[in-house]
RNA sequence: GCCGACGUAGCUCAGCUGGUAGAGCAGCGGUUUCGUAAACCGCAGGUCACGGGUUCGAAUCCCGUCGUCGGCUCCA
C-alpha cells in the first residue's frame, strides 16, 4: 500500500553519509542520479556515517574534471556577480552543479554569459593549487569573504564559514585555487582549468541549503562536463534517446492516457488503448493469487473518518489525503442526538464513537480489510486469510510532485492483506518476495534494487508507532526471512512505514527518476488498533500479524513504467492492438475476406483492428507501425487465394506468408504463454 | 508546498523588438486500387490556458489564477 511512495532523495544516501560535514559533499561517493547498478552499490555503503578523506580521494576521473568544472562555474559566475555567495559544489552521475546564493535570478539566458567566462578560465589553463590551512586561517578567509571568492569582500562567505564549523575538529581543512578563486573544498580537482575538455550548462534549478526546508533557497545552476567534445555530444544524443522513451510522450503518442484540466491535476484517465494493459495486469494478478491461496473482496472508495481514526493513519498522513466531506444528514442527527442528550431524552442510534460527520476519500486499502477480518469471527484455521482487491485510492500528492503515471492522485493497487499467526510470517513474507521476483522475470525486469525500511528508535512515538519490543521483534524477523532467502537487498533506517517495517523494490524511469514498484510491508499495529482476532489452539484469542503487499504496484505507476521499460513496444499478451489486418486494394471480395479474419481474430479475444481506408499499403503500414501495432496482417489478392496472410511483426518487419489458420493459432499460443 | 521556465488547431511546432493567427500530420469530402514505413486534390478546424491591466491597438508588455515541465522538499 505504499507503494506510491518515492524514496526521498534528500535522505536516499548522501546527506546521511556526509550528515555531519557538507564540506565534502562532493568527493566520490555515489551521485543524485546513479543508475540502478550504480546505486545498489553506493546504497550498500549507508551504514557509513561519514568518508574519510581517503576515500573522497577516490573520486573517479570524470568526478574529479566534473568537480573542477564546478569551481570554474563558480569562477564565471563570480566575475560577473562579484557578490555571489555559494554553498556546495559537487559532481553528480551525469555532471555537476553549484549551489549559489545571489539576488540575480540567474536564468537559462544568462548561460551563455557564463559560459563564455568559464571559457576563458579554461583557455588561462590555471593550475588547481592545494593548500591546507588551520581552522583559524579557514574562519579568518570566510570572515574576509575571501572564501568562494575571487577577492576579498565585504560579506563574509556565510555558507562556508557555517560548512567550517560542521568538520570534525580532527580533519585537515584544505582550500583550493584556481587563478583568482580561492574556494574551502577537500578536492581533489584535475591538473588545471584546461583539462576540463568539453562542458555545457543545462539548467538552474532551486535547492534548499543542505536539503532543508527551513534554509534559504539556493540557485542550483546545473551543467555536464566530458574530457571530450565527442563525448558531450553522445551524452545529448542519449538524452534524446531516452526522451523518446519518456512515458508522458509515448503515452500522447501511442493514445494511452489523458490528463485534463477540467479531472484535475495527477488524475489521469486511460484511454482504451492503457484500459487494456491495465485489464491484462489485472488478469495476471487475479490468475497468480488465486493460485496463491488469496481471496478476492471489494469495498468502497469512502469511509468515514473514525476508521482512520482507528487505523492510526489520520494523525501521520491526513496531510496527504484529500480534505474531507461533510454530509448534511449526519450534522443533522448529530445536532438532533445533542439536543436529546440535553432534554434528558435517550441519545439516538447515532453512537458516539462513530457519530462523525466527515467522510474521506481512501488513500489505502488496509482499514477496509481489517474491517472485512474483523467481520467474521477468525480461528487459527482460517489462517493465513489472504484478502485482494485491486482498490482504488486517492492521495493528495504535493502538486509539485506529480509526474505523469508514476506519481497521481489517483491510482489502482494491486493490494491484499494477509493475515497470520507469527508461525506462518516467514513462509508468508517469502511467498510475497517470490511473487515480485516472478513477476519480474515474467516482465524482464532486472534493474531493480529491494530496500528493507527499519524504524528509528528515536522517532517511535512521532514517525512510528510506540512499540520498541514488537518494532526489535519483527525487524528481526524480516531481516532473518531476508538472509535465509538470499535475496540482495539494502538496509534503509527511518523509511519503515508508521505501522512496521517495510521492503520496498525501487526502479528508475529512463529520465532517471526513482520510485518504488512494488512493496511488502509487515503491520504489527494496525491489528492492534482495530482489536483483531483469532482463536488458537489453546482457544485464547491472539492478534494476527498483517502483510500489506502490492507486487503489481499500481497500475498508474506500472504501467507507467512498463511503457517505458518496453519503449512502447508492447509484447503481444499486453499489446494494445494485437493485430491489424491491411487489406492492399480495397476490391469487395478481399475485403469479405479480411473481414472474416478480424471475426475469427476477435472470436478468440484477440484484439484486432482491420484498416480499410483508401491509403496506399505502404501508407497504411506507417501508419500501423507507428502506432507500434504488434502484428500486421498484410492481405492481398495472393493471400486470399492462398487462404493465407502476410505477417509483418513490429521491430521485426516483414515475415512473409503464413496459413491463416497456422497464423493465428501462433498468435493465441504467444498470448496464452504471455510471451515477452 | 517552494524556486525557475513554459502554456498558439487533436498532435508537433512557426509567428522578429505590440498592428486583431500560419504550416505539416491527424480529421472530413473526393480522386487513386496501391504487395511491406507517407498517393493526389479540396474542405474544415484556434475567445493564442483563463482573468484583469497598460495601449489607438496585445498571442506578443505587466499582474493574478490554473496547468505542465525542471529541480528542491514530501510521500501511507
Amino acid at each position: 500500500m505504499y507503494l506510491h511512495s518515492v524514496i526521498p532523495r534528500r535522505k536516499s544516501l548522501r546527506s546521511r553519509e556526509w550528515n555531519g560535514g557538507e564540506t565534502a559533499t562532493w568527493t566520490g561517493g555515489p551521485t543524485r542520479r546513479a543508475s540502478g547498478r550504480e546505486r545498489v552499490k553506493s546504497l550498500t555503503r549507508m551504514s557509513d556515517d561519514r568518508k574519510s578523506l581517503e576515500e573522497r580521494a577516490q573520486m573517479t576521473d570524470i568526478e574529479r574534471l566534473r568537480h573542477s568544472a564546478s569551481h570554474v562555474l563558480a569562477t564565471a559566475i563570480l566575475k560577473i556577480w562579484p557578490e555571489a555567495q555559494f554553498a556546495a559544489g559537487p559532481p553528480v552521475e551525469n555532471g555537476f552543479y553549484y549551489d549559489v546564493d545571489l539576488p540575480h535570478r540567474i536564468s537559462p539566458e544568462d548561460f551563455e554569459n557564463i559560459e563564455a567566462e568559464m571559457k576563458k578560465e579554461i583557455k588561462a589553463n590555471h593550475p588547481f593549487e592545494r593548500l591546507e590551512v588551520s581552522r583559524d586561517e579557514a574562519l579568518a578567509l570566510g570572515k574576509k569573504g575571501r572564501l568562494a571568492a575571487l577577492d576579498e569582500r565585504s560579506a563574509p562567505s556565510k555558507y562556508k564559514l557555517d560548512i567550517i564549523e560542521n568538520i570534525p575538529p580532527d580533519e585537515k581543512i584544505s582550500l583550493y585555487r584556481n587563478g583568482d578563486f580561492i574556494d574551502l573544498c577537500a578536492g581533489p580537482h584535475v591538473m588545471r582549468t584546461g583539462n576540463i575538455g568539453a562542458f555545457k550548462l543545462t539548467t538552474v534549478a532551486s535547492a534548499y541549503y543542505k536539503g532543508d526546508e527551513k534554509n534559504p533557497q539556493l540557485q542550483r545552476v546545473y551543467g555536464t562536463a566530458f574530457k571530450t567534445k565527442k563525448e558531450l555530444d553522445d551524452y545529448f544524443a542519449m538524452l534524446e534517446e531516452a526522451k523518446k522513451r519518456d512515458h508522458r510522450k509515448l503515452g500522447k503518442e501511442l493514445e494511452l492516457f489523458v490528463f485534463d484540466d477540467d479531472v484535475g491535476p495527477g488524475l489521469p484517465m486511460f484511454l482504451p488503448r492503457a484500459a487494456v494493459i491495465a485489464e491484462e495486469l489485472e488478469k495476471l494478478a487475479k490468475e497468480t493469487e488465486f493460485a496463491a491461496g488469496y481471496q478476492r473482496v471489494r469495498t468502497p472508495h469512502i469511509a468515514r473518518e473514525s476508521l482512520y481514526k482507528k487505523s492510526g493513519h489520520l494523525p501521520y498522513y491526513s496531510d496527504s489525503m484529500f480534505p474531507p466531506m461533510t454530509l448534511a444528514e449526519d450534522v443533522e442527527a448529530l445536532k438532533r442526538d445533542a439536543l436529546k442528550r440535553e432534554s434528558g431524552e435517550t441519545a439516538s442510534t447515532v453512537q458516539p464513537f462513530n457519530a462523525s460527520t466527515k467522510y474521506y476519500l481512501k488513500a489505502m486499502n488496509c482499514p477496509h480489510h481489517h474491517k472485512l477480518f474483523a467481520a467474521l469471527p477468525r480461528s487459527y484455521r482460517d489462517l493465513p486469510l489472504r484478502l485482494a482487491e485491486y482498490g482504488t485510492c486517492y492521495r493528495y500528492e504535493k502538486s509539485g510532485e506529480l509526474f505523469g503515471l508514476m506519481r497521481v492522485r489517483s491510482l489502482q493497487m494491486n493490494d491484499a492483506h494477509l493475515y497470520m499467526t507469527p508461525d506462518q510470517f516467514e513462509a508468508e513474507f517469502n511467498a510475497v518476495n517470490e511473487m515480485y521476483l516472478n513477476y519480474f522475470k515474467l516482465f524482464g525486469i532486472d534493474k531493480y534494487l529491494m530496500r528493507f525500511s527499519t524504524h528509528d528508535p528515536s522517532k517511535l512515538g512521532q514517525k512510528f508507532v510506540d512499540e520498541p519490543e514488537l518494532w526489535k521483534r519483527t525487524e528481526e524477523m524480516t531481516r532473518s526471512v531476508l538472509k535465509n532467502s538470499g535475496i540482495n537487498y539494502v538496509e534503509v533506517p527511518n523509511e519503515a512505514a508508521f505501522y512496521g517495517p517495510k521492503i520496498d523494490v525501487q526502479a528508475w524511469s529512463v529520465i532517471g527518476r526513482e520510485f518504488s514498484i512494488a512493496t511488502n510491508q509487515v503491520d504489527f499495529a494496525q491489528p492492534r488498533s482495530f482489536d483483531l482476532r483469532y482463536k488458537d489452539r489453546d482457544n485464547i484469542d491472539k492478534i494476527p500479524i498483517c502483510i500489506h503487499r502490492a507486487p503489481l504496484g499500481t497500475h498508474e505507476r506500472f504501467i507507467g513504467f512498463l511503457i517505458e521499460h518496453y519503449a512502447g513496444n508492447f509484447p503481444l499478451w499486453l499489446s494494445p492492438e494485437q493485430v491489424r489486418i491491411l487489406t492492399i486494394g480495397d476490391d469487395p471480395k478481399l475485403i469479405d475476406y479480411a473481414r472474416s479474419i478480424l471475426r475469427e481474430l476477435r472470436a478468440h479475444q484477440v484484439r484486432a483492428e482491420i484498416d480499410e481506408s483508401s491509403d496506399k499499403i505502404n501508407g497504411k503500414i506507417q501508419r500501423a507501425e507507428q502506432m507500434k501495432v504488434h502484428t500486421m496482417f498484410v492481405i492481398g489478392k495472393r493471400d486470399m487465394e492462398a487462404d493465407a496472410v502476410s505477417v509483418r511483426v513490429h521491430g521485426k518487419g516483414n515475415l512473409g506468408p503464413k496459413l491463416r489458420g497456422e497464423a493465428i493459432a501462433e498468435i493465441l499460443q504467444s498470448i496464452k504463454e504471455r510471451r515477452t
